[in-house]
DNA sequence: GATAATAGTTATATTTGTAAACTATTGTAA
DNA sequence: TTACAATAGTTTACAAATATAACTATTATC
């Protein structure tokens, strides 16, 4: 089993596919949990509980319009709430059940021990640089022109005529 | 306009959002272009052209039945061809027509050029380290349990009683 | 010659992504 | 203080992606 020539893709191509290769361990690592989607969201309310939607978006990449059918279904598996802000009633507070906060400490833990064994057989010093460069990549990229995609806060330039 | 707290994410959210940023921007590059999705697959096939399916499965991680339906939307949009092998009729060679080798050259470009773009304020030796990098990620995730996904060779496994 | 494996297809269902239009609320500026 | 813009979130409709299973045709293996 392998995925061939890895290593001649452009940057981009290389990011899509070990995302893909993670994600599909990571499932397989939480296959026994009440969900099996959305692992990141969880994982970033576990750390960020009682954000709003917006902020989830915004962390994660993830457009709004989709972001609603995510609430909605982790409310459906009893994971987390919507609770009205009532100093700003636009916007909800998305907080984590009893059950939720459990859970989510499973798929933290998940994702930390997956970080853990595949940076297991690298250099500390190699793995800073190597996060490093995520970082300047992604700040990189952000700062070229791209489509709108999730970044739900351009869209209103085409609103005008 | 940003991603907000990127360096705090696992790497398979990093590299899911690095790869999103990247197909954003590269959307953008080739909006003029006759196709408007499967670039990675034009990338691959202007160097690999007259490979099967299942080869570009294989290498870009894509589950076969999804590749059949990318086959016959570039055969739609006239950039290949399918073109049966003599000596193993079960397979077809994907050939770029005319209109697609010269289509795909722009796109390989484009790749080059965004590649080129994220990489020019860092020293030649930290990218070295990041591919390097990149490439013992992928490999340590391909041994470790996970779904089966794209691996389409696997899928036997379970259709013995 | 039977069986297994491979390349590719079809069908179906679900999920996800995209665009546009929408409500409700809050912020701002004349 | 009213008008307008911006923000948070929702809905709808449609296109595309993903997953599963069953399928044909062909080739490889024993």
């Amino acid at each position: 089993m392998n995925i061939d020539n890895y290593e001649k893709h452009s940057v981009g191509v290389k990011a899509l596919i070990l995302s893909k290769l993670y994600y599909s361990v990571l499932s397989k690592s939480l296959e026994s949990l009440g969900v099996e989607r959305y692992f990141s969201v969880l994982n970033f309310l576990h750390n960020n509980n009682g954000c709003n939607q917006q902020c989830i978006c915004n962390n994660l990449a993830i457009d709004k319009t989709a972001m609603v059918k995510v609430i909605d279904y982790l409310i459906k598996a009893n994971f987390v709430e919507r609770k009205l802000n009532p100093n700003d009633r636009r916007e909800y507070f998305i907080v984590l059940t009893k059950k939720g906060l459990k859970q989510t400490t499973e798929i933290v833990n998940a994702f930390k021990r997956i970080d853990e064994k595949i940076f297991a057989n690298t250099s500390k010093q190699d793995q800073l640089v190597f996060h490093k460069m995520l970082g300047q990549l992604a700040a990189t990229l952000i700062e070229l022109p791209a489509t709108d995609l999730f970044f739900n806060y351009k869209k209103t330039k085409k609103q005008k005529k």
